[in-house]
RNA sequence: GGCCCCGUAGCGCAGUUGGUUAGCGCGCCGCCCUGUCACGGCGGAGGUCGCGGGUUCGAGUCCCGUCGGGGUCGCCA
């Protein structure tokens, strides 16, 4: 007798077996007064024939149901792809119905071409498909090699607190009011930072936590309100440690989960070649098209649009065959992203070159152009002039739409990638472009290079951090640096970045304070779960790989979250106005 | 906050220059079929065309607004 709720050991050598097995009617068929059910449990799907009719009747699609009877050999082939191949089936003598399910709001099996907020308001059918919930059972075993790894590595799994302090800094946070304290708020973690700087301070030396983090901002396909990452920060490191832990944790997933063994170490490339290369601080480098840099080529232009801080381009091969509406769909796609436009010329087979702005260059740059590019006769070339991060972030989205729309992109290669060296401050520009200021590039906890660790604040400009972060075919998995432990290297931080003292001290005042008691140097790193689970099954959406996942709008359609409150818990909340639905 | 796309039966969709009673597939309900596995056959029920306003003799269709969903830019230290 085999009792289970795993129909999916069932094999050919039970033959014979009693087994009592639970699950749901997948689907149910007819004929000839015999019911034939899938059933389906955690496992897999196994066939249920039930031959007396009154056993039968009441079986339905989604009940949950207990299946008594004997494992026989099926008779014939198995057409079923769900059905486990070639082998076993149950005929049964008694089916008890657990649990009786109405009419479902959508069919299972079509699930994928159903509209996603349907398939969220119905999360718990949805679930029960067989896609949706190896995404979470994937994501369980990433999780567990994360944590195999980091307790091999002597990692602490340690808490911190949900309820916390609001700074204004970074993303906008979501507020909780304090009955106790009228007027006062709560903010939710944007991520456990300070929290797990402290525990260094305290001496825990290695932590580590799959925290819960929030953020009050739009949503993409890749971004959700509230998130997971795996939080990490050690102290006495510097970057080679933090690289291969993380090597060794990304190592560890993809061998587990996808059987696959990644090289390591992963390659490296400093911030500043990145962008000069790929337009992107996160270059996907599984294809080519990089960038060129025609600034000096440009030097003498008579084009004014080219007498610009910086001029460059990448080629599109076979470009030049575009019709000109492709083009104008170009400058359409260009505008929409801030650009004035997106300028291009086409090399043409008599030598020559097509396309608007070909005659407003002089005769020299007209002919040498080609080769300056390495383009050949057929391709195109699309230009961004202007400052120089607009004009190489332009050309970076335009090098991966070339990609998308030439079909560049390999699929099923895994190009892990340190991006390393990051500046530590970017100046802020107002909408004319006048610099107003100074903010960090990573956080304000990050550490400069030592060599400008005792005068970065006279020249913020050219000070690179002690930052990283990893990439993944293009996408951002993470990142982290070594922070500053000493008082005065953060207040100077502060200090450019324009916080004053006296702000500096009621946001964060607590961790200058702290870091008047010996702080250890530290260090760390934190990843993005939802991403990486995503990337690892393929999903397009992290939406795919958290259980019950927000839509766009911020809801909840299984729950209706957010609602208003009423008049009552406002009052005792304390919140002020009148309710207010957004 | 900007831009693009979508909203018609439980689900997926069609619906012509505005014109009779808004269709199709799946699902659902009933009957039939001795091994089905995308089973098959016969019959049936099911609609506030997201919502509001406007144009018109007449609106699913055109216009304005609004709500919801998806994508994207800004934003996300």
């Amino acid at each position: 007798m085999i009792r289970t709720h795993e129909a999916g050991v069932l094999r050919s050598d039970h033959a014979g077996t009693e087994v009592v097995l639970t699950g749901w009617v997948a689907r149910r068929r007819d004929h000839g007064g015999v019911a034939f059910l899938d059933l389906r449990d955690a496992s897999g799907v196994v066939q249920v024939v039930v031959r007396e009719n009154d056993i039968a009747h009441d079986l339905r699609a989604e009940y949950c149901v207990k299946v008594t009877g004997a494992v026989r050999v099926r008779p014939q082939g198995n057409a079923n792809p769900d059905l486990p191949t070639g082998d076993v089936e149950v005929d049964a003598s008694a089916v008890e119905v657990l649990s009786a399910a109405a009419p479902l709001p959508f069919q299972l099996e079509d699930a994928l071409s159903v509209d996603e907020e349907v398939r969220l308001k119905y999360r718990y059918l949805d679930l029960r498909r067989s896609g949706p919930a190896r995404a979470l059972r994937t994501r369980s075993r990433i999780t567990r090699a994360i944590r195999d790894v980091m307790e091999e590595n002597g990692f602490l799994d340690i808490e911190t607190p949900t309820l916390t302090r609001s700074t204004p800094e970074g993303a906008r946070d979501f507020l909780v009011p304090v009955r106790l304290q009228p007027g006062t708020w709560y903010a939710l973690p944007q991520s456990p930072q300070l929290f797990k700087q402290l525990l260094m301070v305290a001496g825990l030396e290695r932590y580590y936590q799959i925290a819960r983090c929030y953020r009050d901002e739009g949503f993409r396909a890749d971004r959700q309100p509230e998130f997971t990452q795996l939080d990490v920060e050690m102290s006495f490191p510097d970057e080679e440690d933090v690289y291969a832990l993380t090597e060794q944790v990304f190592a560890r997933i993809w061998r587990e989960v996808l059987d696959v063994e990644l090289p390591v170490p992963f390659p490296r490339m400093p911030y500043a070649e990145a962008m000069t290369r790929f337009g992107s601080d996160r270059p996907d480098v599984r294809f080519g098209l990089e960038l060129a840099d025609l600034t000096s080529y440009f030097a003498e232009t008579p084009f004014r649009v080219f007498q610009a801080e910086h001029v460059g381009a990448v080629v599109m091969p076979g470009g030049a065959a575009q019709p000109r509406k492709a083009f104008d769909a170009w400058q359409e796609w260009a505008k929409q992203r801030g650009a004035r436009g997106l300028a291009y010329v086409t090399f043409l087979e008599d030598g020559t070159l097509g396309g608007p702005v070909a005659k407003n260059l002089s005769e020299t740059e007209r002919e040498g152009l080609r080769e300056a590019l390495g383009a050949q006769v057929g391709d195109c070339a699309f230009f961004a002039a202007g400052r120089r991060p607009d004009a190489l972030a332009l050309l970076g989205a335009t090098r991966l739409e070339i990609a998308a729309r030439l079909d560049l992109v390999p699929q099923g290669e895994w190009a892990f990638l340190w991006v390393t060296d990051f500046p530590m401050f970017e100046e802020v520009v107002d909408e004319s472009g006048t610099p107003t200021g100074w903010t960090a590039v990573h956080h304000p906890f990050t550490a400069p290079t030592a060599d400008r660790e005792a005068d970065f604040h006279e020249r913020p400009g050219d000070v690179l951090a002690r930052a990283y972060d990893l990439v993944l075919n293009g996408a951002e998995l993470g990142g982290g640096s070594i922070r500053i432990h000493s008082s005065d290297v953060q207040r100077r931080v502060f200090d450019v970045i324009g916080l004053s003292s006296e702000q500096a001290e009621e946001q964060f005042g607590f961790l200058l304070e702290a870091f008047k008691y010996g702080p250890p140097p530290h260090g760390g790193i934190a990843f993005g779960i939802d991403r990486i689970t995503a990337m690892v099954t393929g999903a397009d959406s992290i939406r795919e790989v958290i259980a019950f996942p927000k839509t766009g709008g911020g809801g909840d359609p299984l729950t209706g979250a957010p609602t208003p409150i009423t008049p009552e818990q406002r009052a005792e909340a304390g919140v002020d106005g009148p309710p207010k639905k957004a």
